[in-house]
DNA sequence: GTGACGGATGGGAGCGCTCCCACGCTGACG
DNA sequence: CGTCAGCGTGGGAGCGCTCCCATCCGTCAC
């Protein structure tokens, strides 16, 4: 029995016989074989893995609920799909140069990458290299060739209609990292809505953070401290939006009551808050799979959308309250 | 300029010229050259790579602090060594058989896993397969070859006699998964303590959970439907005092007057509850570092200490104040 | 019975690298 | 001046696999 049959089964391609197939199993179970991936690799030059970079220290990629949701979606659609998955924290010292060589060195398929912040080479060099990629989400400043985000416009709109809505007027919002699109993109939706209600953009107090509580904590404070405290706060992730509710109880301030506050990303941490959180739901499951399923395409040449854009949903609880 | 040379220069090994050094380099950085990691990897049967398997689906490893602090140490001293770091979770259904496939076909170095629970057929069939693998953790029932865990059973003592010491004598142990040592060490070493202080085993309240939030309320409430309300809990995670901290509350119940209650992680978010929370602290990212020293001497065919078992520190905070 | 056809099979070539051997050159020593 | 040691260098061999071509054998039509 040649090595050639041998491959066949393995790969299981057509045209071998039954009685070839069986023998080759079964000595391949007496054997306890076990290919060796680094040559097929050689020959094939796949390797049947794709990396996700996520450009963040690792406390943050594992604090944030936000990518474990990702890390599912994209972690099931590649199981499927046969795919291993390779996971990077580039946030530290360095790490970004170890990613870059890591990913260059052919033995990835394709990246993922998420978290963009402005002026990161990876996307330009890796496109540069040939390896295909796809982006989540996008920085602020440029547009990855290849884009699967949420419409972080919308998201930001539709927390502040809410709270209009409700009846709030004094508003206030909690910004995330400016160098990221999200970050810009739900700050501006939320002025527009603001404006599209007739408040003027330039009343709206802001403050920005990067996502994490301890931020929300310290924008909330810094907007109490600037003047007269907001009846309405939009917070850009629902962890800023728990370290805001702290400080304004602390503050002595009641939420729903004196102050209707609002997150994004409709987190589990919102149903374990005292009022539960209303939200801006993104759908990061979908995200991941959607940023897999771009990415296979691209893989295997086929043609593919160059921008998706998935759509929030407001979830209402207690802290918006009348 | 010959193959060989060329090799050597990237590998820098010694006997090569300056200028030939120097040629080489040239020519790399003009032609954007990068070396080809699976042939190279066919001859060297190195992968620089090592995988760590967290046996728990992803939002258990993303939801947890303490996977947090571990990949971390695992990352940095990894990072040191130049090799590079895959992440699996094999929490779902099938994750351990395609994980096990992966990390079979050679393209690893070594495997770290963590969180095994009792029954887990990985470590031996990395053993017989010859892969390198060193443990974090043990199951309850069986000890791998190469362990580096902490020292629950003092750990857990340490909690409830700081309860007794604070004059607690009313006991509830919140108890973590019992197919895993870190559980049933933690409850084993509570009740040892309480013994210890004269408190009979039997009349400390136990319940068992996962060391979630959610279940650390359900332990929390299941304690209090049983009997009159301790006046000390002992939780064998902080999440798992979080939920119990809710529970206590919504039951009327203060803390620390009414109840002490000790948590067990050391977590950010001990300083976040209100009261902050004492808590038994466990060196993880240390430990991380520490499996990834075991395992680098176990590839390098080093004789390495099979055991390494780590110290836990009481921080007392609030939660058991008097 | 013979020729043509097609599916199964065996094995050569080669993927890109490292290892190692052999060779050439230089400098020191007899 | 010849010889030998030793560093640098070039290139053959081979890692384990897949790809593909040539071969073989069984089958069917004429």
């Amino acid at each position: 029995m040649g090595r050639g049959t041998a491959s066949r089964v393995l790969n299981d391609s057509p045209h071998v016989s039954p009685a070839a197939r069986d023998a080759v199993l079964a000595a391949v179970a007496e054997l306890g074989y076990v290919p060796n991936r680094a040559a097929r690799s050689l020959v094939t030059r796949r390797t049947d893995t794709v990396v996700l970079v996520v450009s963040e220290p690792e406390e943050r990629v594992f604090g944030e609920p936000y990518f474990a949701g990702i890390v599912r979606g994209i972690g099931e659609r590649l199981a499927e799909a046969g795919l291993q998955l390779v996971l990077t924290m580039a946030g530290a010292a360095g790490g970004h140069e170890r990613a870059a060589a890591y990913l260059t060195e052919q033995h990835v398929d394709g990246v993922l990458l998420l978290s963009l912040h402005a002026e990161d080479p990876l996307p330009s060099l890796l496109e540069a290299r040939g390896v295909p990629t796809v982006c989540g989400g996008s920085p602020a400043t440029s547009r990855p060739a290849y884009l699967v985000d949420i419409d972080n416009l919308a998201g930001g709109r539709s927390a502040v209609d809410h709270l209009v809505a409700t009846g709030r007027r004094r508003l206030a919002v909690l910004a995330g990292p400016q160098d990221m699109s999200s970050g810009r993109d739900r700050l501006v939706g939320a002025l527009d809505a603001a404006e599209a209600a007739g408040i003027d953009r330039a009343e709206v107090a802001v403050a920005v953070g990067d996502y994490s509580e301890e931020s929300g904590r310290r924008a909330m404070a810094e907007v109490l401290a600037a003047g007269p405290p907001p009846d309405g706060v939009f917070a850009a992730s629902d962890l800023m939006a728990v370290g805001a509710l702290r400080v304004l109880r602390e503050a002595g301030l009641d939420v729903p009551t004196d102050v209707g506050l609002v997150g994004f990303d409709d987190a589990a941490v919102c149903r374990h808050t005292d009022p539960e959180l209303t939200s801006v739901r993104q759908p990061v499951a979908r995200m991941g799979r959607v940023m897999v399923e771009v990415l296979l395409g691209r893989i295997a040449g086929r043609e593919v959308p160059p921008d998706t854009v998935l759509q929030t949903r407001l979830v209402v609880r207690g802290s918006t309250a009348r």
